[in-house]
DNA sequence: TATGAATGAGTATTCATTCAT
DNA sequence: TATGAATGAATACTCATTCAT
């Protein structure tokens, strides 16, 4: 065998191995599009494997070769969602001049993203709560979903630095954010904002005025 | 039969009634504490009504003679927690002299609530949400929890009002406390606040110093 | 003791026994009228005791002190139905001057008393059927709606004898009205008799038609 | 490869697909042969899900793999026993040379089908009934199992057509001969007809006399 | 006579997952 | 890589009946 036929061959494997991966990544991306179809249809409870597979137009069992477990496939859709909501984020962030400005275009691409898709917010919840449990791997997903939900806001603590902040006060103010938009959502989505005839975008718009009010 | 053995027989009648009553009370109350214990060991999704019911040393049917359902035992257990909150936000607010220290109380005691008693807080998100759906009055239990859970923060807006606030206003700033409160709850029992190095009681403190800073 | 006082305790004892019996039948006829309420609005799978109970103003327990079993009531509701039955079928028999008039006559009885209480049917069927097997009493309980349900029919049977039947004909007379009857019942009952564009009271007719038809 | 392996293959590959409809096809089957039995020991009433599982050697889930519910294996059922029936009933027909025999020899399969598997009688009206609610398509399965039923009792039709009856005509002796020969089954198989001291079989006979008698 | 409380067996159905093929 | 078949555990809930009071 000459050495032209070595690489060649290599050469195929490689391309090979790489249309298998590719292959293989666009068979998952199919079925976290019927997850995500799925799942925005009939919400977390109606999420089941069943259901998804059947979306997919596949057999429950098939998407054990493309997911370790459910919880997988749900832990996929949630980073996926984070980063569609980064990119969000990241675009509003970057159409603004000032420190100020960057902070409000982030905070209301944030809730701006969630407001408009409650599904991915549930998940969130769901998976950064008791879920996670069973199959082990539990731990380097958190870490990873981690990660790309702090790099969602870190433009927040950016411009807050930016602002003069010292970094722990950045991080506490990109914190402050985080929760207050959550919340808001959380309570709008269930319609427990109503009781107190509150519109969650007015509460938003007069916390980062306080927030952003020079001291 | 003489006059006083009439009283007696009536009283004995009334207490017997009583005691029918008050026995009848005890045993939903421990049925609701195994509900409150299994959910605690299990959260949400393990606190089936089978567990329940061998938690409390019964069997599932006789649940049935005690609740309608198990959405109407989940139901119990969250009015039976929105009555402890209110205690004690009203306690907490009882020994504030001034509007604004009632505010922080208020708030405080809100905060401090969940934060003890993380399970309460699901359980509320649980009902709030998509549940009370199949047996059950489901509406009229909805508003009945509604309004507990409206009463719970009414301390707020009261003192808003004291602050010269308009109702509008102040209703707004009792939903705005709400908000900040269960997003800082929510980030923090998840451990999302780790993130950011950030304590929920400084991000609330702060909070509420902004908010009752004068204009 | 004088002999007056002795007759009039037996008196008494008569009377009371008498008025607990009346009380005691009247109390059963309340739950047979109950029993026969639910059964006509929820049929047969929905005529549980408690329904009946419910019904009643009973608790289900209590249905225990005037019924053996539900079955038994269901047997009452049997005998009851039969009674009504044998009533309508010799009422109409005896405005019938002819043996062929009163043959007739008790077939449109028989067939429109069921026509418009199918209940009653099911009633029939589904204790002449299988039921009727735990409590014991089955044996005697049989015969005497057997019994009943004979007594029903007899008329024809005289009817036929009075046409010059022997005896042994005249039964057979009786049987073939009741079963063809029966059949048209069921097949109209069950939405069958659509199948063939064909209407029970027709084909009746022309049975009797064929059936009276001089040899 | 050769054509002829290819040929090879497409035969093996039919042969596969075809030996998994069959697999499947008695799996079904033993299925099927399992409610039978159970049915047939214990009645309708006993014939649970559970039961019918542990008889084929099957978890309950299992079953859910073959059919779609309970009500779709008592569906199957009764469409293969109306498939027995039209099968006794044609051949029975076919051995027949002249129109009037052709009716009674149609009447009288009819009739010994179900005399002699009287279960089968018992699942036609209880699917033919109530039933059939909750899941599967009900309606469609309604119009098949009728259809069934009717192609059993169009020889009746065909042959009193052939006799110059009208077709409407023909259509009511069907039916009549159908209301008839349940009535009489319920009856028998009920011991109803034993209070008249007659059989059945003496009955329809007497019944087609006369229906068939010149008129 | 009636109740309240409880039982135990039962219902059909759904679920995520596994494994031989 | 995918399927068909199967599992076992779980689900909430209903039933007729019993028994101490």
């Amino acid at each position: 065998m000459s050495e032209g036929s070595e690489a060649l061959e290599r050469q195929a494997e490689v391309r090979g191995h790489g249309r298998k991966q590719a292959v293989d990544a666009m068979k998952r991306g199919l079925i976290l599009d019927a997850a995500k179809r799925v799942f925005a249809a009939e919400g977390l409870e109606g999420a089941s494997l069943r259901a998804i597979a059947a979306e997919a137009g596949y057999t429950p069992a098939a998407l054990y070769f493309h997911f370790d477990s459910k919880e997988a496939i749900y832990a996929a859709l949630l980073a996926e969602s984070l980063d569609r909501l980064q990119d969000m984020v990241d675009g509003a962030v970057a159409k603004a001049r000032t420190p100020k400005t960057r902070v409000r275009a982030a905070a209301w691409a944030f809730y701006g993203f969630y407001a408009e898709n409650p599904h991915d917010l549930d998940l969130g919840f769901y998976l950064f709560r008791g879920g996670m449990k069973p199959k082990g791997v539990g731990r380097d997903r958190d870490t990873a979903l981690n990660e790309a939900l702090a790099r969602s806001l870190q433009p927040i603590a950016d411009a807050a630095q930016a602002l003069g902040h010292s970094e722990a006060e950045a991080r506490a103010m990109a914190a402050d954010v985080f929760a207050h938009i959550v919340g808001l959502l959380l309570l709008h989505l269930t319609g427990r904002l109503r009781l107190f005839a509150a519109a969650p975008e007015e509460l938003l718009e007069q916390h980062l005025d306080r927030l952003l009010a020079a001291p």
